[in-house]
DNA sequence: CATACCATGTAAGCGGTTACATGATTTT
DNA sequence: AAAATCATGTAACCGCTTACATGGTATG
């Protein structure tokens, strides 16, 4: 995901300083902290292009953006935007995994196992997380906080099960051989 | 993954020429095709650093390039790195609907039906893909051709699970109202 | 008053994409 | 001979990261 689409949808919700773009960006998508310089530089490539523009309310203080009407159509846009769905991602390991499977001396099995121990360790690390956040509401913490809990849980265990594909792949054309 | 550490992994294989490791790097992680001017800037950058070097073998025609002693330390070190491996991606679709649901008038639930129709013609695209790729060796493709597929079927699926686990949450959130 | 946080910015460098330029070699 | 591919490069721009500079505001 872009910060420059984040943004146009952030800005669809209520006019927004750059600052608080980067805060409430963090919060809603959980995501590590962003570096604040991209949000601005980010907004003045979008006002050059006629995306958003600075609300006169702002002050000396704060430079307040709002979209305009191109610009919630692009956000809009953005939100049903297929394209960028699936494709792209893949999976980080698979892609080492076989690029190291064409190293000779390279101990493939042992290098799976080191990745998916890895893998474990996460998923068991962030779901303590998601209980050591029960707070207030619901169950254990927000909506919001509860399924980017359960995004980055379903990549890893997408990941870990074509770890097990690729063992099982590997023995069986070992074995064929 | 980075296209630097590919190179580097790459040429843990054999020394090559910028063209060569293009066409080994989209054929080995099934990726798109890659602009080759990358190739051969980070192959200076690569220089530069001391991580390469250039091959007496080559000529006018091509720069081979080979691993310096720091080079292959490098490209065996990111190949057990497992810092990378899952947290950094989450799920694009996860992340897109999150902040669309935070603004208002936008039907997350038709949105939602958007992105899983989406999600499971791809699948079945991919997998259609992979049945017309049979050919030479083994059921369907070689191992490396079935392994792309699967890794991205798997991410494909998760973030379909996750869809359906959003949609359960925003029902059930609803009720509770 | 000192420290932390709010808020806006700039600079340098890597990483990636699109596009273009140039010429050699191979294929049809 | 024409067209496709091989092979190396350059330029411009966006995107992201690290780091630094500057000053206001709020809190202890």
């Amino acid at each position: 995901m872009k910060i420059r689409d984040a943004i146009l949808v952030l800005l669809a919700r209520q006019p927004s300083h750059g600052y608080q773009l980067k805060v409430d960006y963090e919060r809603l998508t959980g995501s590590a902290p962003v570096n604040v310089g991209q949000i601005y530089t980010t907004l003045e490539r979008l006002e050059r292009d006629g995306l958003v523009s600075r609300d006169p309310a702002g002050n000396d203080r704060r430079v307040i953006y709002v979209l305009t009407g191109q610009g919630l159509k692009a956000a809009l846009a953005w939100i049903e935007d297929t394209g960028t769905s699936g494709a792209q991602g893949r999976s980080a390991v698979a892609g080492k995994l076989l690029l190291a499977m064409a190293v000779p001396g390279v101990e493939i099995d042992r290098v799976i196992d080191v990745h998916r121990v890895a893998l474990l360790d996460t998923v068991r690390a962030t779901r303590r997380q998601a209980r050591g956040t029960a707070g207030s509401a619901g169950p254990e913490g927000n909506l919001e906080s509860r399924m980017i809990i359960e995004a980055e849980v379903a990549v890893i265990e997408a990941e870990l099960r074509w770890l097990d594909l690729f063992e099982a792949e590997l023995r069986s054309t070992r074995r064929r051989m």
